[in-house]
DNA sequence: TGTACATCAGTGAACGCGCGTTCACTGATGTAC
DNA sequence: TGTACATCAGTGAACGCGCGTTCACTGATGTAC
């Protein structure tokens, strides 16, 4: 007893410096980008030799992985937060409220979203650890689908080799969820990362004017044609 | 005219040692990606000293652009002739084409991709030249918006702020467009370059598992729900 | 055609900067008896 | 409670590497008369 209170002693002032680096990475990511991010500039804000860090963070890719894991979880809790707020209402409100969460962590975090969703960092492959938090929203999304089997889209049956497509994300979903549906869940998925991406990196400029309203029109237009509202 | 001949002497063999310099850029570029590039490593292949591709080129970032506009041009040319092939045939048919297209390039050419489509580098500001070679793409889907003003959507008339919205792109079509194909045409490409990237940049593993099969019904899907099909 | 001069290509050294990671070592903290 | 020992934090120097850009200078090519 007395000697694991001893070592969590010594183990917490480690883990609440480890805490520190990681935040002061996070500092470096949101004012320089993910490219920006320096290990020996880390150590020199916290005041200790480069090498000191070494103890705490076995590399720079381990940093990396941490923040990629921690901007998912900022984004995830955004949006969970978003949907509880209208939790109740309309599948397609509660869609318009992640879709908007999810801009606006992504306009408050560019440089996040850009680590997440940008273009993969050379020579850097995220570990498994990363899949649990990358699947939060999209679980979100998924809860949404709660729709008839097939949308009003003229293409009420789905081809066998579509319906083999998805097999990976329908397996992740509840029993007898109809495949069409898991196709709609990933088309809107792909349409809100797309209309996000697009802005953010900058593809709308001298395209819409007033990208909110914009946003607003296209998420709640594709949630109508996707059949998203139930 | 014999004077200009001699200039042009001249300037042929700089010219081609320009080309040269911005050729061995793409092929950094398309084997270490972006951030890749070097004007040292350069200049050490073509066996120079590194301070005179600085005759050539004025900058890294000079160098950035001239690969940014090639991209845009090389993935232009290939939707360009994927829609030559099917010129005639139904809209959606050509939409098809131009989709995977755009997909089958951005597989062969990833970094290209990436560098103009993914995330922003930091410290680089594309210039205006990169505009036009950047409007190929979208103006080639333009052409296939020769549908109804209203799609059947269920949302027949298009709110006034969402007609403001999106004027800017409204101008730079031909007069007496509706503002609701244009919408349209804008939801298409945010959805084309969405599934393109969530592909490329890896957020389809574990999803899909046949990623042109999906892609060819999503794609066709889109084009229907956005009655881009006439 | 020949000569004087201007233009340009290319060199090599230097400036100033940065990085991740390793390793032998010192000194403090925690542990076991 | 005191002592011998083990564990860990942190240091400082070093390795090996890279980069963009500038600048004074040499030598070749082109130009004008």
């Amino acid at each position: 007893m007395t000697t694991t209170v001893r070592r969590t002693a010594r183990q917490r002032v480690r883990e609440e410096l480890t805490a520190e680096i990681v935040e002061h990475g996070r500092a470096q990511l949101a004012t320089l980008g993910g490219a920006g991010i320096s290990l020996r500039a880390i150590a020199r804000e916290l005041g200790m030799a480069s090498s000191a860090v070494f103890r705490y963070v076995p590399s720079r890719d381990a940093l990396l992985t941490a923040l990629i894991i921690d901007s998912y979880g900022s984004m995830a809790d955004a949006a969970e937060a978003a949907e509880d707020a209208v939790r109740g209402q309309a599948p397609g409100a509660r869609w318009a409220a992640i879709c908007h969460a999810v801009r606006d962590w992504a306009l408050a975090h560019p440089h996040e979203y850009a680590l997440i969703f940008g273009s993969p960092i050379p020579g850097y492959a995220a570990p498994p650890d990363t899949i649990a938090p990358a699947s939060r929203v999209p679980m979100l999304l998924g809860g949404l689908l709660t729709g008839p089997p097939d949308a009003p889209t003229g293409r009420p049956t789905l081809a066998p080799e579509v319906a083999a497509a998805i097999a990976p994300v329908l397996a992740t979903m509840p029993e007898g969820v109809a495949p069409d549906l898991a196709v709609r869940g990933v088309m809107a998925w792909t349409y809100l990362f797309g209309a996000v991406s697009f802005e953010l990196f900058g593809h709308r400029h001298g395209v819409v004017a007033d990208p909110e309203v914009f946003f607003d029109h296209e998420v709640r237009r594709i949630a109508d044609l996707l059949g998203l509202n139930g």
